[in-house]
Order: structure tokens, then C-alpha cells, then sequence
DNA sequence: ACCGGAAATGTTTGCGTTCACATTATGACG
DNA sequence: CGTCATAATGTGAACGCAAACATTTCCGGT
């Protein structure tokens, strides 16, 4: 790897490709893979009509097309996506990007993104930023998506300053974020307001005074909206707002927070913003000898497939994580393909009753 | 969406295009984006040396660089990577097939992969297979990523039947899985029957008299290699290996597994192949009023962020999921650049002790 | 048999880049 | 100060495909 020239750092990095390494030299002609024009060859048609006959057009006679892919199979014929980039101008590629946490919802997101995008013929490309990064990552990341020819981008990382960050960009490359409120284009993929809001009231529901909360990391936007929703809920029933408990969706800041909710006497009802954290609330509020849910109920959001698994097993809220990837994807290949959405309905949550939660003692 | 000729279903399903969506107007010479031509022209120089500095060849006064990129930025470039590919015949490419089932190793081996391909200057396509898919799916998804520009395929699926699946395949285009035994040209990515070893020789060294086994799903290799590994040791170690229970990685099967090892007396120690399933197998044995690590042992693999979270903790093997990913994409790489293999250590794992296992009871 | 319109197929051109090779500038050395 | 090697730049062509447009074939209605 030879790089060159280090004082082209301060231009577009949206433009340099830093991996030159060494030429490639041009096939010759003898072991060139077969291309349209062979295989049009070998039929005794045009090229043209083996394009058709590759791509799908229509008005090709059945027995053309037979003969064309005859043809194709004899030559041993392969498609190249990169020509037809070029001539036609269009890549049929997303973009994603993710944030570089290995998690169970990530993985959900993608593989429904993915799963979208394959059945409308597009092609998933992924760059990944690495947790807690600045702006500066995910505008690399764009460019990079971009560069690579995505007709079209999904974030899967609601950070407050996606959509300055981004910027213009936006309206050059259609973008769809988790959320309405990032200002890029999108619908709401799924209401985390009603999350927050399903959970404090189960709680609330079942004669609990008041909702401890333990948040999720602030770098996500989530965090802010159930934190938000979950204290206008409590105050709209009357209820005071104890002070947040911060956690970042670890285990471990779940424990953490687990711990200081066991030193809180009166605390009979927390709301965490994830399973995993709850497995660690859970975790020290039985090393203190605090029943769950006998003395301390707890509910959280995801449903995970442990959930069920937890002792107790989790009352929480699902997220259809895999709806939320291929609600995505969908949503910008309308974009790209300017069409009506096919729908803007939210992605409804769903209260998962289990045994994590129950009525206050007394 | 219209579709022609069902008769060509019987062809090579690795050619035809089924998204045949009308026609896309080519763009008039007005709103076409500016090419290296543009900024060429702005520059005062040729074409060609816009292309050395864009792609950071050597040999380039840096005063002409420098000009290069402010004609870059004036006229608002951006590379395009079709064209590249087409005149270059390399697209920088690499393709993931997974397994559609949401988890955290999925995310964990995607990301350790796509970061790794990123710092070489890859990028990361993907193809998900549906889960307990047949050969055929396996083919198609490959065909997929080939067709899109993947000079070379990772396999984060090892199933038996991969090798015959793809067939010659493997030989035009570097394809690396998870194990050596796949027989896809790829050294060992992580050692399956050490996994097997360290954790049934725990259990002995700790003086249990043998080991039960709940394996994991049957379609995925790793879990025969781990019950053979698991089946050796108890015999070289004079034990008597007892019958297998299945489990297919879920925490449900696991529970049930749980369930029926709850009903065996005289089990004292499990080997449970993940830490999914362990939580299930641990849930039934709480259930059943047998006390882990008090009466039965276990130990499970993967580690998983919630591992040490369970009830009681968790002790697993380790596997290093995004190390596996990011050795996974360099070997591809280093097949494709027909390198030399920076290592061909396979990654080790490891042995966390935590609360699940203790010695017998007497 | 003739006509007209649609279906089927062919011809030409251009997409934006990199390669191979050709040429010109630069600088080290006798 | 001329001579080379080497660095720096330029020229022309090719990459494989699809778009646009041109042409031919087919077929139903008269």
C-alpha cells in the first residue's frame, strides 16, 4: 500500500480512494470472461436482445429467449453489474449504516433490511461507525455508501445530530433514519414514545405510586424519547418523576443501576429502557435481597429472545426489530424509486406480560 | 414489475435479472454529475492524472495534486465506483451470506468483518439465507453476491453440505467459511473442538464423574464438531459419554432440554453449546428445584454480553465473534490479493469462570 | 391480399473510468 | 554541459452493458 501526497488530507475525503496498490494488469483477451457479446454470438441474436433477454424486458419471443439463455449457459456467461451501472445509471444498491455494537437488534434490523431489499431486487451495503463516534464518522460513512454507488441510505443510529451532521447530503441521496424527528426524510419507523408510554402505564395500571427509570445511552435519541414520554406519563397521572438513573443498555450499567434502585426504600416499580440492562437490574436487586417483582417490579423494551428466560421471565415491550429493517429499506427504495409509500402507519410495539411485574404489596 | 418468460425459471438462475421495472431515462447532458473529464478541464491537466490523484497513485507533483483537488471540490465531483470497476475489473468487493436468525454473534462476526474490510478498502455486500435453508439457497445467495461484483465470499453459515453446494464455484471466486473442514479453501477460523474440550475437561477436572451434552442445532457444524470433541474426552478421560440432548441454540430448546436433564438423578454436569440455550437449561432446572452449581454444573459457550448476568453467572467459553469476523474478511482479502496469509493461527478461545460450575456435591 | 399497429429484433452510441503506451520534464552524474 | 534514468504528464483505447432510435416481423381485420 502506497499512499501519496499527504496534504490532500484537508480535501474531500468524500472523494479520495486511499487504496491504491500497485496496478492491475488488463486481462487478456483470450481469458476475458464471456460478455453479451458472445453469448449473442453463439445465438445468432444481438446484443441487444441478450441484454433484453438478461434483464427481464418484456417483448422477447419465449423461443428467443430459450435460445439466448442456451446460449448463456454454454458460454458460461455471468452478468456484470458494474457495466450496467455505468450504462444505465443506476447501481440497485443501499446503503447501511450501523453502529459497530454487536447486539440482538442490530443483527434483527439488518437481516429484515436486507431481507427487503433482496425481494425488491437491491443490494445491501453496510459501513459501520464505531460506538459514541462524532458527526465526522457518519458523514465518513455516508460518502463512503455513496462512493460505492447507494442510490440510497438507512441509518440505523438515531443520534441527536444526525440530520446536521448529514446535512445536505440528504437531498442528494435519499435517507431514511429511525426516526421522524431526525429531519431526514423518513416516517416514523416505530413510535418509541409509545414504548415509554405502554410500559409506565402498565406499571401505573397495576397500583404502582410512582416509576423509577433507568435510560438507556443518551448518545441514542431513543433514550430521550422514552425518557420524555415516561415523565409525561407519570405526570399526567399524577405522579411525581423520581430522578433518571442513567445506564448506556449494557448488562453491566443495568447492574449498576440495579444497585442504586435496591438503596431506594420506597422504590416499588422501575421502567428500564432495554432487556439486557434489566437482566443486570434484576441481577443486583437480587444479590440485595429484593424480590422481583414481590417487592420491585420491573418492565423494559425489546423483547429479546432470553426475556422469556430471565428469573423472573420479563415483562417488557417488543420491538419488531426485523419490520423495522424492512420498513427501512422499503421506505427509501420508495424514495429511490419515487413512489407513494406503501405505508406510513408506525410500527406498533407490543406489551409482553410475563412475570417480571405485579401489583405493589399492601 | 413486469416479468417475462416463466420458462426461463429452468436456466442458469445465476444470470437472469428479475427486476425488469420500465425504463430509466438517461440523463440529458445538463444535469449529468461532473466526471473526471469536468474536473480535468478546471485543472488544466489530463484526465488521466485526475484519475492518479483521485485513486492515490505515486508519481504526482503535489502542486498538481493540489490543483486536482481544489478542481475537485469547485466543480463537485465524485467518483464513480461502476466505472472504476468496469475499466479496472476489480470492484473491491466482498460478500457476506448469513443465516437469517437474529443474534448477537451474527452482528458481532458482521461488524468485526465489514470493519476489517473497510480498513483494507472493501466494502461489505450481504445475502441472508433463511434459516435451515437447502443447498439451493445457499447457490442462489452466492450467485447473488458474485453477480453483484464479490471478488471473493465469506460463509457465516457452516452447514454441512457448503463444500458440494458450491462446488466449483470456490474456485473462481476466494470463498472462505468458518472452518477449515469445509473444504472452501479456508484455514480454521476458530477451533470448535477446543471449545468442546476446555469446557467438558473443566467439568472432570472439577471431579465430575461424566458430562451431559446439549447440542446445538444439528444443521450447523459446529455442533457435531463439538459433541465429537466432547464425546473423546469423556472417553479418553474413562468416562462414559451419555446420550446426547438436542437443542437447536434457541433458549426454548434449551429449556427443554433443562427439563429433561432436571429428571435424570444422577446428572451432576452439562455442557451446554450456547449461552442462549444454557439460560433456558438453568430456568428448568430452577424450575425442577435443582439447585446450579449446587447439584448440576454448567458451562456453556459463546460468552455473551448477558453471560455474566444469568442466574448465577454464567461460566462459557469464549469465542471471539468479532475477531472471527475480522479474520474471516482478511483471509478473503489476502486470497483475493493472493497474499501470503498474515496468520494461520486459528483463534483461540477461552474459558471464563464464573458461578455455574462447581465441584460435585460429596 | 392488403394494411396498420404492435411486437420483436437490430444498430449505434455513450456511460466514466483505468490501462497501456507515448511523450515530455526533471535532476543526478560524469 | 550533455546524457541518462526516472518522474511527471498526456493520448488513445477499451471495459461490458443498456438507452435511444431504427428496422423488420408478425398478426388481426378488412
Amino acid at each position: 500500500m502506497t499512499h501519496s501526497c499527504r496534504t490532500l488530507r484537508s480535501f474531500s475525503r468524500a472523494v479520495v480512494n486511499a487504496h491504491y496498490d500497485g496496478r492491475m494488469p488488463r486481462r487478456s483477451a483470450e481469458d476475458r470472461a464471456p460478455s453479451q457479446v458472445d453469448v449473442a454470438r453463439a445465438a445468432g441474436v444481438s446484443t441487444q436482445t441478450v441484454s433484453r433477454v438478461i434483464s427481464g424486458h418484456p417483448n422477447v419471443r419465449p423461443e428467443t429467449a430459450r435460445r439466448v439463455m442456451a446460449a448463456v449457459d454454454a458460454v458460461g456467461y455471468r452478468w456484470h453489474a458494474a457495466a450496467a451501472s455505468l450504462a444505465s445509471g443506476r447501481t440497485r444498491t443501499i446503503g447501511v449504516i450501523l453502529v459497530s455494537t454487536a447486539r440482538y437488534s442490530t443483527s434483527a434490523i439488518l437481516l429484515g433490511a436486507e431481507g427487503a431489499a433482496a425481494e425488491a431486487g437491491y443490494t445491501v451495503i453496510t459501513a459501520s461507525v464505531p460506538q459514541h463516534s462524532g458527526p465526522a464518522a457518519f458523514t465518513d460513512a455516508f460518502d463512503r455508501l455513496e462512493r460505492q454507488g447507494s442510490e440510497g441510505i438507512v441509518v440505523l443510529a438515531p443520534v441527536g445530530f444526525l440530520a446536521e451532521a448529514l446535512g445536505s447530503r440528504v437531498e442528494r441521496t435519499p435517507t431514511v433514519g429511525h426516526r421522524q424527528s431526525d429531519g431526514i426524510g423518513a416516517d416514523a419507523l416505530i413510535d418509541q414514545r409509545a414504548i415509554a408510554r405502554m410500559a409506565t402505564e402498565h406499571l401505573l395500571d397495576l397500583g404502582h405510586r410512582t416509576v423509577w427509570h433507568v435510560s438507556g445511552d443518551e448518545f441514542w435519541q431513543e433514550s430521550s424519547a422514552r425518557r420524555d414520554a415516561w415523565e409525561a406519563v407519570l405526570l399526567e397521572r399524577g405522579a411525581t418523576p423520581p430522578p433518571v438513573i442513567p445506564g448506556d443498555w449494557s448488562p453491566a450499567s443495568g447492574y449498576r443501576a440495579g444497585r442504586t434502585i435496591a438503596a431506594i426504600p420506597d422504590a416499588t416499580a422501575v421502567f428500564v429502557s432495554s432487556d439486557e440492562m434489566a437482566f443486570g437490574v434484576i441481577r443486583a436487586l437480587h444479590e440485595a435481597r429484593r424480590a422481583v417483582p414481590g417487592e420491585i417490579s420491573v418492565v423494559s423494551v425489546d423483547d429479546i429472545a432470553l426475556a422469556a428466560y430471565a428469573t423472573p421471565a420479563l415483562t417488557t415491550v417488543r420491538q419488531p426489530f426485523e419490520e423495522v429493517g424492512r420498513a427501512a429499506a422499503m421506505r427509501v427504495i420508495e424514495l429511490i424509486e419515487q413512489r407513494e409509500p406503501v405505508s406510513v402507519e408506525p410500527l406498533r410495539p407490543e406489551l409482553v406480560l410475563r412475570a417480571s411485574t405485579a401489583p405493589p404489596k399492601g
